[in-house]
RNA sequence: GGGGGCAUAACUCAGUUGGUAGAGUAGCUGGCUUUUAACCAGUAAGUCGCAGGUUCGAGUCCUGCUGCCCUCACCA
């Protein structure tokens, strides 16, 4: 916390609070709900009462909140009382509350949590309101909230007190809760198709499941190193094996990677697996779960009833179904030259600076999908599905039936991001432990350290052959919500210390 | 890590060619029984991010540092 002294405490609030203390109230009291209706609901009953301007009716409620505004005129006050569910105007009166009740308002601060009891009606103007009857200090609050015109602006500000900024900017708490409705439809599409939704480890003893960097972590009793998952992959394919057919989890992975606009060390990855599925079946499922999401948000549509996204200036139509494009033909668009035409594309590799470490397996098809984020990437907008990857850079997918070269995956693009990645998953021990063990020589960093023995013994009692994605939840909300940065759509992103 | 930008009151922001630090909101004092960015009068509030330098004089110019934002690199 700051070391300045008003940042502790403000004086003035302390010193109201000390007095009303020496008065004998209770700055902090223990709530009793039980009354208590959302703002929303109260202001919704006005509207239905339909009391003329002026008038009152004989309807009693009572609501808490936050004073948000207020406008005094020395024998009454006007307070905007905010919930979760909105705001409500309550007007206090000298002589229609206990002089204990009025003699508060001398020591009410904006930021302020009361409660208010009394009747509905309408003030001159029209503005439904409590006329309160009693009115109570429910939590004194000791620092000043933003400026009520402009809110809380400064990104950084806005991340670090995620707190104030979800109470003075009421665009970011619907944000928020939207994301959480946009989780619902996901998890709601995946139950109803007879999903289980499960928990897997955090703590990984090998990491895998995908490329990245891990953090290190030190168990004390065991004496050995973990890893926070990088993936949950490798867990949830345990459980195909092991006869849950349909299975998911909400995962948040861990890389230890740089920042940006679009990543975040810490991000939530759905991952979901149908057994008896293949790549095919999970284009139907992620059609459906993005669709869902959208709806969820309350997407708007274009004059033809389609829902579009907006993002980042950017237009972006969600109609199933949505395009596809084999990977080979997007490269051979984009680049000039076929892809497994080796001498055509080493000169291209040496032009873009990519280093390529021999000319086949491993590290040969790695730089060329180097060239292929580079060249083509940026020009999958979206949505399309990218189909048939190069089976060497996919260790967890199943080679195309008839022809190795490629493997039964998609990756999903929306708003020039990747948002999703799918495998008609390999099930055939013997050549997983072939990709791990070609993994481990590579020596790359990001790859695993280890082969994973035991999710090779897994696949060796048999799993059903299944259809697997993984799917970017923060991104997802990202186009979904037309917010720029991870950051606006993570409640407490990753920040150094203050 | 490279490049660019920003940092002034609790909050949102001005600050001219280098010449005594400004406004609105919030606060404080007083007034007001129908306002809703209430209003009226008065008042207090700043180590101008930090450290150096140039200068008679620096919020302003220069250098370094710190933090943040954008961008490139990185990120399957």
């Amino acid at each position: 916390m700051s070391t300045k002294p008003t940042e502790r405490f403000h004086p003035d609030r302390l010193r109201k609070l000390e007095e009303l203390e020496a008065a004998g109230v209770d700055a902090y009291p223990v709530a009793s709900p039980e009354a208590r209706r959302p703002t929303a609901e109260v202001r919704a009953e006005v509207e239905a009462l339909d009391v003329p301007p002026g008038e009152r009716s004989e309807a009693e409620a009572v609501v808490a909140g936050r004073v948000m505004a207020r406008r005094g005129f020395g024998k009454l006050a006007f307070l905007d009382v905010e919930d979760q569910s909105g705001r409500l105007q309550v007007c206090v009166q000298k002589g229609a509350v206990p002089a204990e009740d009025f003699a508060l308002l001398e020591r009410l601060d904006l930021g302020d949590q009361v409660a208010a009891c009394g009747v509905l009606g309408r003030t001159k103007v029209g503005e439904p309101t409590l006329f309160a009857t009693g009115f109570t200090l429910l939590a004194k609050s000791l620092l000043p909230p933003p400026e009520k015109f402009h809110g809380l602006t400064d990104p950084e500000l806005r991340a670090r007190r995620r707190y104030v900024d979800l109470f003075a900017n009421p665009e970011v708490r619907e944000a928020f809760l939207k994301r959480a409705d946009l989780v619902q439809a996901v998890r709601s599409t995946l139950l109803d198709h007879r999903y289980v939704e499960v928990e897997t480890p955090v703590l990984h003893p090998i990491y895998g499941g995908a490329f990245a960097r891990p953090f290190v972590t030190r168990h004390h009793a065991l004496d050995m190193e973990l890893y926070l998952r990088i993936a949950p992959e490798l867990y949830l394919k345990r459980l195909l094996v092991g006869g849950i057919e349909r299975v998911f989890e909400f995962a948040r992975v861990f890389r230890n990677e740089g920042l940006s606009p679009r990543h975040n060390p810490e991000f939530t990855m759905l991952e979901f697996y149908e057994a008896y599925g293949d790549v095919r079946t999970m284009m139907d499922r992620t059609e459906e779960v993005v669709v869902a999401a959208a709806d969820a948000v309350g997407l708007e549509r274009d004059s033809e009833g389609r829902r579009v996204a907006r993002f980042r200036g950017a237009d972006y139509v969600l109609e199933p179904p949505f395009p596809r494009v084999r990977w080979a033909d997007a490269f051979r668009e984009r680049v000039g030259v076929d892809p497994t035409d080796r001498d055509a594309v080493r000169p291209l590799l040496e032009r873009a600076g990519i280093e390529a470490a021999g000319d086949e397996g491993l590290p040969w098809w790695k730089a060329v999908n180097d060239l292929f984020e580079a060249e083509v990437e940026p020009h999958l907008a979206g949505p399309v599905f990218v189909t048939d990857y190069p089976a060497a850079i996919c260790p967890l997918a199943k080679p195309t039936p008839g022809d190795p070269t490629w493997a039964e995956r998609f990756e999903f693009f929306l708003g020039g991001m990747e948002l999703a990645n799918a495998f008609s998953e390999l099930n055939d021990p013997r050549l997983q432990l072939a990709r791990f063990e070609e993994q481990v020589a590579s020596r790359d960093p990001e790859a695993p350290s280890a082969i994973d023995w035991d999710y090779v013994r897994a696949l060796a009692y048999g799993m059903p052959p299944a259809g697997g994605c993984g799917l970017g939840v923060d991104r997802l909300a990202m186009v979904l919500l037309g917010r720029d940065n991870i950051r606006e759509v993570l409640l407490f992103p990753h920040l150094r210390p203050e």
